[in-house]
DNA sequence: GTCTATAAATGGATAGAC
DNA sequence: GTCTATCCATTTATAGAC
């Protein structure tokens, strides 16, 4: 009764079962201790259906890497779009973050907790891919509008979202019993008071 | 010329090779991406002589973990003894922490970057570990005291390291153009700004 | 476009000689 | 304690029917 149906799935939204199936087992196992055979089986698909779509188990992967990244970029523009202060766009994107983690930690779990070199050779570092460099410009723009102190780009840019990819971290590998918008505001001024430029 | 010498190493020393060899191809490749026979040929040893000395391949790489967090644990402990203030034992521990980053950069990534529950599912996430336990017992210890603004200690914590940790990752990632020390004492800074208590 | 069956290779681990 | 040779399970990927 809790078999899963075949042969109900064609086309697209059978690669989408895949795609699914595959971030669930990805996020939950890891890359290589997921088989392309359990994919198969979890799905409800076939092999032969799978390597249809994808030219292989790192062509999957990297469609969900690029597909995640895609939307956490949207995220954190939209979350910048509109405001003009670099504390007020920090903000927005730490909540942006936060709010994905929660409502989406099998993304956020692969994205970010996973060594995507190890099979993915090809790919820049995640702190060199585009959400990453958004929120260092966010603060470079700060430090060129007076708003945050002169401070080397990198250890700003650190000092503002590090505590938060942190606090991230520690709720993905369920270490903390609230959730993260408990702390936002806390985490946003912590890192806000290190770097801002004095109002004296 | 270049070929590796057999039968050189024996006991001990053989198995400091082993362990030796496995962290430079974990943290150079990752753990799934090396095999036994990959050790076997750059350590110039056999199957065998490996799989006397260790249970298996999981068991190699546990006994690297475990070494490298006593490491780690031991230097932070050192960078706090003699320290009283919050302040002067954070900065000794990521004085600390650079420090062996710079000094050993494949311990460091293998510990910090690897996700050990993929293949020590029993292991506990890193930030339940000794080292991690520490600093946030230092910054506890601050709040106590009344060094340190009255915080929830997560996010105490992680404003206090996060940004320090965030380096480190970085400068494994190849993606600094300055060692660690060029970048501390404003590291500490900043972080140390954000959770201070303010002596108005 | 999806299926089943299977090829081909890899890799962890063991056996038994020395 | 170390070696060589090999077993066996797993897994990626393909072939060919439907």
């Amino acid at each position: 009764m809790n078999a899963v149906q075949k042969n109900t799935l064609r086309g697209e939204a059978l690669r989408q079962k895949v795609l699914d199936t595959a971030l669930q087992l990805f996020s939950e196992r890891g890359f290589f201790n997921t088989s392309i055979h359990d994919i198969r089986k979890v799905a409800g698909v076939s092999t032969g259906a799978i390597y249809h779509h994808f030219k292989n188990k790192e062509a999957l992967a990297q469609s969900l890497y690029e597909t995640i990244l895609g939307q956490m970029d949207d995220a954190i523009a939209q979350a910048c779009s509109g405001k003009s202060g670099c504390l007020e766009k920090s903000r927005a994107i730490i909540e942006k973050l936060f709010l994905m983690t929660e409502q989406y930690p099998q993304q956020m779990q692969f994205v970010l907790l996973a060594q995507h070199r190890e099979y993915l050779p090809d790919e820049a570092p995640i702190c060199s891919s585009s959400p990453f460099r958004m929120m260092k410009q966010v603060i470079i723009g700060g430090i060129e509008k007076g708003e945050v102190r002169h401070l080397e780009p990198w250890v700003a840019a650190t000092a503002m979202f590090g505590g938060a990819l942190r606090m991230m971290n520690l709720q993905l590998d369920g270490v903390l019993d609230q959730p993260l918008s408990v702390y936002q505001d806390a985490v946003v001024e912590c890192a806000w008071l290190g770097i801002r430029k004095e109002q004296a």
